[in-house]
DNA sequence: GACAAAATCAAACAGTTGTTTTAAACATAC
DNA sequence: GTATGTTTAAAACAACTGTTTGATTTTGTC
């Protein structure tokens, strides 16, 4: 049902003028339900282990959110902004740069995010739970967090291999980049099993980086070169 | 608590003797509880379900597995023992194969499987669960179902680019290979969204192996060659 | 047929879940 | 100060969970 909720989001008029405590139990309540959602998933993540760790009360969370399922659309959010910032950061300094400076700069920037940031895995545990369970919010996490990389990919892809935009080697070319990084960022459970010995250090990434790229450009250039004088 | 269902496992003396109706309602819980565990995930997944649609009692489960956990263990055996099977299979005419068919065969035979078998998606989805929130059964999805792979895929590897097993290169190779593989099983909630007219059918599913090979050899083979006169 | 073991069933149990309620504490404007 | 609206707190609610119980039916053996 809606409640006391709607009050707050219908009356934003002025921004942090009436705002008070509310904006700070729920940012704390943001805050522990990414860690609680991202470590139990959706459906295991108790309502009342959240507002304990946000020291607030167990109607907190249906106070300020309404339900569970709203807070949870809206940690999200919040993880996917903080994640299409970062992308947005790379994107304004790879215009000016060469269709494969642009691939090697989206694997670098792909997988040393997976090292650095403020919380490493969040946003990741979140987004392989909406792969292996899609809530409604599934269509926002692709649309704001994916397509943008892949678009990116998919024009450099298509500038190098001289293809068009859609053409099926285009598309299954970026899938093939595209699935070499989400290797490292998905199947790191299984990774720590296989290969034990693999720490995801920086300057390990770093040459991880290094080698999807050559691997992937390899391709690319011999098809490229292959269109240019044949 | 251990009870009624030790007394069975605990007296296979003569295989299939004494087995009678349990075994029945046994395989008819197996089979509801994949379904029910592959699409709600291990803990929304409920007894009651399962039971409803095995057509037992709310009992049956507790009876004849002991606990919830143990019937997902043992879903989780029976999915690893069919594709282990599966695997087995193509190993067998593939040992005489050269490394490049050993890897073109290992790609085909593993896209394939998406898209034919009794269960299309049962063990893909139990094993992303999995992934998102290990179990210990986790060690052994890991070590029945994809080490095989993992270790023929580099052996061929090494072979193709002529440098040691456990060079970083070969492996990281490997992991390109397998992560653009996994791309497909893994990601089709994110694909099925991205590119919306990629239909996984047989013939489609054909060609995406044939680039990933393409895509995969052209690096390999241009190591290989380096190697060999440099 | 009778008899004992095995298997099924309906009902209940104990615990946890998301959510609601009611009242108290708090802040703010007059 | 009082009055008003907002935020917290403790307790209770209703629904659902895995599990157990004890009776009842089914099954295999003599």
């Amino acid at each position: 049902m809606a409640h006391h909720a709607s009050i707050r989001i219908s009356t934003p008029v002025r921004p942090s003028a009436k705002p008070k405590a509310l904006e700070l139990t729920r940012d704390k309540l943001i805050e522990a339900a990414g860690q609680v959602f991202a470590e139990r998933g959706y459906r295991a993540a108790t309502i009342r282990e959240i507002c304990r760790r946000a020291g607030a009360n167990v109607a907190a969370v249906n106070y300020t959110f309404g339900d569970k399922m709203s807070l949870y659309t809206e940690v999200l959010r919040h993880s996917m902004r903080a994640a299409g910032q970062a992308a947005a950061m790379s994107a304004a300094l790879d215009s000016s740069l060469s269709p494969e400076g642009t691939i090697r700069g989206v694997i670098r920037a792909r997988l040393m995010s997976l090292c650095q940031g403020p919380r490493p895995d969040w946003h990741i545990r979140l987004v392989m739970h909406e792969f292996s369970h899609p809530t409604p919010a599934m269509g926002r996490v692709v649309d704001e967090g994916m397509r943008p990389i892949y678009d990116r990919v998919r024009k450099a892809v298509a500038a190098i291999i001289g293809l068009p935009l859609d053409h099926e080697t285009t598309r299954l070319s970026v899938n093939s980049i595209v699935g070499q990084i989400l290797f490292y960022t998905f199947s790191q459970p299984v990774l720590a099993r296989l290969q034990p010995e693999l720490k995801l250090t920086p300057d390990q990434l770093d040459r991880i980086a290094d080698h999807i790229a050559e691997f992937s450009l390899a391709y690319l250039k011999k098809v490229g070169h292959g269109k240019s004088h044949g």
